[in-house]
Parts: C-alpha cells; structure tokens; sequence
RNA sequence: GGUACCUUGGAUGAGUGGCUUAGUCAGCGGUCUGCAAAACCGUGUACGGCGGUUCGAAUCCGCCAGGUACCUCCA
C-alpha cells in the first residue's frame, strides 16, 4: 500500500505528507494522563484518537513504538510555580501514600482504557521513574545558558532562548504577548521574569514528594518529563508528538523551548492535537467541573445521562467525529452513535452469512480505497464509518437476495470490512457480561418448564416428558415439588 | 486585550471551488412479513449575515454577528 498519509501538523497548521525519520519505524510519543483521578469523558478523545493513529501506522506496515507517559509527579495545583503538588494534595486528602494515589488511579485508568479498546502503548512510562534523566535535561539547559538558578529552583530564560530562536512558534504567539497576559503570581521574585518556567522547583518543607538534585531537594517542573522521556525512549528527534489541544500552551511550547535549548534543535518533527468534548457548548474538564467520568457512562449513573453507554458506543460516538473538531456531548447523538454501531455490528454478523454467486453485482472494489483514502486525509474516521455504512447496504442487500457477489469479491469485503472496522477503527462486538448472560440462560430453562408445566396441566405428557429429557440430557436436573418444579445444572 | 479556531438540514456530523443535497439517528411514505422486529426502497435540497474574486463558492478573500479554546492545572 502506498503512503500517503497526510497529517495536519500543528507547527505550520496544514496537512503535511507524513514521512518518518526512519522509515519503517515511527516514533509517536502522547502526554497521558495525570493520576490523581477517574478519567472522563475528555480522556477518552486523545486515547482513542491516537490509539487509531498507532493502529493506522502499523496497518501501514510500519513498525511504531508508542510512548504515553503516566505523570505522577510535578503538576502543581494553582499556578506552575507556587501550588501543591496535585498528587500529594490527593494523597494527604485520603490519608494515602501518593503512590498508593498513583496506583489506584492508574489501574482504573488502564481499566477503562481496556473497556474502550485502546491498546496499551509500548512503553508506559512513569514521571516519577525518571528523576534522573530530567535532572540531566536541566542540567543541559543550564550548560547552555538557557536557565538559571534562583533559591534552590531552576527557571528557563524565556528572554534569552527568544532571542536565539524563537519561543512560541507552536502556539503562534511571540514573547510580547506571553509577557503582557502573563498573570501577575506570587513569588515572581525568583524569576527574572515572569514568562520563565520551572525546570526544577525547590520543595517546601511539607512537600512529601521530593528527589534530591544538584540545586536543592526538590521536583522537576511539569513540561521536563515528556521532553525527557521523550528523549530516552524515542531519540533526540522523533516523528509525532500529540495530546489535547489545551496542552498547546504552555505545555508543549515549553518542550519545544526545553529541547532546543538542550539539544539545539527540534525534537518533534509532527505535533497533533485532538480537540475538546464540550457539553453545553463548552469544555469538558475538571476546572469547569461539567465533567463526567468514563465509568459513569458504562453505568449511567450520572443525572445527565439518560441510560448508560457501553464503552464501544463512546468508542463509535468519538470516532463519528473528526478528531480535529469539537464533539458537543448529547444523549441524542450518544443514543444515535448507539444505534449506528449496532447496525454495523449486525451487517458484520450478516456478512458471515452470506454465500458467494457466480457474479458481482454491488461494488466491493473500491471499499478498501476508499477507505484507505480517508484515513490518508488526516484519519477521517468520519468518513471511513460512512463507507463502512455504504458496505453494510450492500451487505444487507446480498442478504435479502437483491444483489449477489462472486467468492473472490466476499472475501475482499470481509477482509476489508474486518481491517477497517476492526484493526483500524479498532470497534470490538460487545457481549452481555458473563451474569447477565447466565441469567437471560436461566429464564429460558424457566421458561421451558413453564411450558411443561402447562402440558402437565392438559395432561399431554408425552410434550411435558419429552422437556424434562431433554433437559436432562443437556445436564439439568429437574425436581417437581409442590411449589412446582426447581433446577440446577449438574456441571 | 493577545493568540488559535469554529458557525452545515429536526439531532449529530463529513465535505474546502463544479456529480456528495456524505453518512448515522429521528420523522414521513412504501415493499416484505400471520403479527412484530429487522432489512430494503423512496422522501426532506442545509451550509451564520453582507460584500468581493470566479464561468461557477457551503468551499477562496474581506467585513460584520455569534460562539469556543488557550494565555493558570487541564485530554
């Protein structure tokens, strides 16, 4: 398959042909999540979405590592300078170690990543495991005269890095306007001025979470983990960087500003951000507190939901949607997504149905282009979802007798569909869970001796007989009593 | 205020110069069916407003209106 993957590169804001640094591997570094909550329905986007870039790349033939770090340190609660760590504010709250913090939202987090289908990345990296190596960075940045130390903290020298490069070529903004919105904070005094971040701060005496480090017990600003890590799983120069479009700024102009400052030239050769889920029209997030978290949809147990969603119906709903745009949550597009998925699922079901005739009357030949087509502009699932529809008329066509298809053209459409739907898109079919399976079973066994339970009552034994047999025969044992009959299963 | 964007039919949501009035959901009419469901067929001619460029614009440019995000942790 030939590439012609484009992907819209926030940097220069167009698409862009993708061709990797070192073909055939890729390196796709993600921020994840920070670990001090249940993930939400905002999470979802950047997993999804990425896990069908990861997906999508090794369709291609690439062979990708993935690096979606974990931050478990460094994020700060009210300012990037003088708030409290947000894992040890948690952890004090629960009166818990923050690692025990840390772990406990991390396997929820891997959980709902599971139930959504997102594959694990290849390599999860901890912040809080990579100490050492963004000591190092601060290190390099301080060698190269890019930062400097003030009172135990380490700041970056936005005024000097702008004037050898440029700060703020992702974000679009120049040092002026960074300067004059920057709110006035507290303890601006360390800092030469007020644009400069944190590489490394100093810890306050009742801050539990602290590293020692060549300029005072402490902990590393938020941007050095990915900049860092980055580095050491992916190189000094990798293919993709993405995230959330909220973490444009300050984040990832800051790992832009600390890898050049450190190495001297760009780390990342394509930014991609997915956009916001709104709800009402405005960002979903924890500051405006209008979130719902992931698990609340699987149970519906939120008063704005109407019913609960299965994971793969977030899946559906999200992918509907290009990633670049917004998506207004709603229970009628949710119901919509809902249905829309099940149709698929059923066309798929009906397709292993199907049986080949001696010639084709639908047009099977250009699914897998067209397909391929729309992921190639910059992964529009939307319309790879619409083509997927197109099939499933046609599926549902074969099935009624109006079309035909010839063994060779069947066999296309299944893998096609199968590659698209399921590899790429990664949509998986949903079963009942294994209770509420065992229960519907149960009730068709009730059932059953209802009916025989009638045929004893018409004395038609041989029906009434000839249930209880078979029954036996399948493993239940059947005791009438004078309540009227019980089973269980001898198995 | 600065920066980056967005505004498509009942809902959602693709499309970025002319065969796409995408697709899904909802609605309506029909076919099929013992009934029901499913499926299939048909149906709605939308593109914030005003100008401009063009043979031709939802699609490009300008202005206006409305909205969002970022500028503080945020996916």
């Amino acid at each position: 398959m030939e590439n012609k993957l484009m992907i819209y590169n926030t940097l220069n804001r167009k698409k862009e042909l993708f061709e990797p640094l070192h073909a055939p591997n890729v390196g796709l570094y993600v921020c994840g999540p920070t670990v001090y909550g249940d993930a939400h329905l905002g999470h979802a986007r950047p997993a999804i979405t990425f896990d069908v870039l990861f997906r999508y790349l090794q369709t291609l033939g690439y062979k990708v590592r993935y690096v979606r770090n974990i931050t478990d340190v460094g994020h700060l609660e009210h300012d990037a300078d003088e708030g409290e760590d947000k894992i040890a504010k948690k952890a004090r709250l629960e009166q818990l170690e923050p690692m025990e913090v840390v772990q406990h939202y991390t396997l929820r987090y891997h959980k709902a990543m599971e139930a959504l289908n997102v594959l694990p990345p290849s390599i999860e990296p901890h912040a809080s495991g990579h100490i050492i190596e963004q000591i190092e960075l601060v290190k390099e940045i301080l060698d190269n005269g890019f930062a400097y130390e003030s009172e135990g903290s380490v700041y970056f020298d936005v005024a000097k890095y702008d004037k050898a490069h440029h700060y703020g070529v992702l974000s679009g903004r120049n040092l002026d306007d960074v300067l004059n919105t920057t709110r006035e904070l507290d303890g601006q005094q360390e800092k030469r001025n007020p644009a400069d971040f944190a590489l490394w701060k100093c810890a306050q005496p009742e801050h539990i979470m602290r590293w020692p480090s060549p300029w005072s017990d402490g902990f590393p600003g938020w941007h050095c983990e990915c900049t860092a890590m980055g580095r050491k799983y992916l190189g000094e120069q990798f293919d993709i960087h993405g995230g959330g479009m909220d973490l444009i700024f300050p984040h990832h102009e800051c790992e832009i500003a600390q890898g050049v400052a450190a190495m001297g030239h760009p780390v990342v050769k394509y930014w991609m951000h997915n956009n916001m889920i709104t709800i009402n029209g405005q960002k979903m997030g924890k500051s405006y507190n209008n979130f719902i978290n992931l698990s609340e949809f699987f149970t519906g147990s939120h008063p704005l939901l109407e019913q609960p969603y299965s994971p793969m119906t977030i899946r559906f709903f999200i992918l509907q949607a290009h990633y670049r745009s917004t998506v207004d949550f709603g229970n009628e597009a949710l119901q919509a997504a809902e249905k829309g998925l099940q149709r698929l699922m059923d066309a798929w079901n009906t397709l292993g149905t199907i049986t080949a005739g001696s010639e084709t009357t639908v047009d099977v030949a250009s699914l897998r282009t067209k397909c391929f087509d729309a992921m190639n502009d910059d992964l529009n699932t939307a319309q790879v979802i619409s083509h997927l529809f197109d099939a499933s008329r046609n599926i549902n066509l074969l099935a009624d007798k109006k079309a035909t298809i010839a063994a060779a053209d069947l066999e296309e459409l299944k893998d096609t569909f199968r590659l698209f739907a399921f590899d790429v898109l990664g949509l998986k079919e949903e079963r009942g869970s294994d209770s509420a399976r065992e229960e519907a079973f149960g009730k068709v066994v009730d059932m059953l001796l209802e009916q025989r339970q009638a045929a004893k009552a018409a004395k038609d034994w041989a029906t009434s007989d000839r249930i209880r047999n078979e029954l036996q025969a399948l493993g239940f044992e059947i005791k009438d009593g004078k309540e009227g009959a019980t089973w269980k299963l001898n198995k």
